[in-house]
DNA sequence: TTTTACTGACTGACCGGTCAGTCAGTCTTC
DNA sequence: GAAGACTGACTGACCGGTCAGTCAGTAAAA
């Protein structure tokens, strides 16, 4: 109503100074555009303290549009997670492990998280997650069913046939496959926090981890 | 924070004149119950979500006597961190476990932990910081120099001795002294995430953990 | 009275979400 | 093939609610 006074000469202007025509449209390319930008605000200042305004401007697009895509902030989030995690899960579970010794599986696994993960924006995702999820249920959950369960799960087998093997010593890693992927997590947490005061180098503490439960000094 | 942009200036100007806390007012009664409400205010809702208001009402005070004791909400955070965590740093430091054999150290360890730390609202005020942490780096900082060099420090220790007393097969303890609390920092992780849908025994978490890497199953 | 402790209404910045309006491109019709 | 009608992706000013931080004033103590 009172709206429309000033915009038409002001929006014509604006306009004009694009350079080339854009009208691009068709393809899930703003999609894509809207989540690049998503995560790289989301990463940068948190979930909460991320503008939508910025997401916008950062992914060249007013903000209007980012709710022709998405219901609204935290749904952004959730599909940000989605889209970037769900492929490596099911690269996991793709993979040709079971009849691997243990150790030899274990460096496949800590390679996979280096190259995927680690040395990838994914490894913001995590973080986002692991800092944001407590309060946001719905991403907890969603990321629990979706990642959490599905690694677990898998971890879990692992261990289970190294036992039966005779490659592992007790059952600590089948009652609790958590234990596989802690210093992962601690790695990517010591990253966020710390790594202004002491760099902590994510594949050789990992490795380093699996000279402590496996050998190299160490008869199994 | 991003707020005090404008205002700057005039505030810590302000400010300044009565920073350090309004005189005596001994028994830093009206203080500790601040502090109070706020670690249940930062755990429930997050630091950026927790309102001032409710925090005041919690501690029964109005909202202005918050200002009367610290600057400002970061401030008040990192006041928070350091009542609750320096007394532990200083209890592990003056714990004497020197000379034992490093699995009933790290039994120990276990047990500290979880008695000081995941037994107690201390386990929120870790939480806290690994949450908020990447965007206050003022906090994350502070963090790191009273209370995780001085652990890593004491764990490092620990495992060179037991190293050079031959209890340990590699160095792996030694150049990553963070493996020690990894399943620690995890199990934080998993309870403030997860415990929803799959609860993690902390305890029996980490006991798991040291039957990993120390016997039990395993000659060392 | 003066000083100290405290109060809580108020200010102003901030931001998620909305929606009336625009316009490049496509379709329809002659 | 050109004019007019139509479409819907996109825009961005605006609204309403929120909240950190302020400060004029009150109460109590000294």
């Amino acid at each position: 109503m009172a709206k429309a006074k000033t915009k038409g000469a002001r929006q014509g202007a604006a306009r004009a100074k694009r350079e080339p025509a854009p009208r691009a449209s068709q393809s899930g390319k703003r999609r894509e555009q809207i989540l690049a930008a998503a995560l790289e605000e989301f990463s940068a200042r948190g979930f909460s303290t991320a503008r939508l305004d910025d997401v916008a401007r950062r992914a060249g697009v007013a903000k209007g549009t980012i709710y022709l895509y998405f219901r609204d902030k935290e749904t952004l989030f959730q599909e940000l997670v989605r889209a970037e995690l769900s492929p490596v899960v099911a690269a996991l579970e793709a993979a040709p492990l079971a009849d691997l010794p243990m150790r030899v599986v274990a460096e496949r696994l800590v390679e996979l998280f280096v190259r995927e993960i680690i040395a990838t924006h994914r490894k913001n995702v995590i973080r986002l997650i692991l800092t944001e999820g407590p309060r946001f249920p719905a991403v907890a959950e969603f990321y629990y069913r979706e990642v959490v369960a599905h690694v677990i799960a898998v971890l879990r087998g692992l261990a289970q046939r190294a036992v039966e093997r005779g490659e592992l010593p007790n059952d600590s890693l089948v009652r609790f496959p958590q234990l596989l992927a802690a210093p992962g997590i601690v790695a990517i947490i010591w990253s966020g926090l710390f790594d202004r005061w002491a760099k902590l180098d994510a594949e050789a503490f990992m490795r380093a981890y699996l000279d402590l439960i496996f050998g190299k000094g160490r008869a199994v």
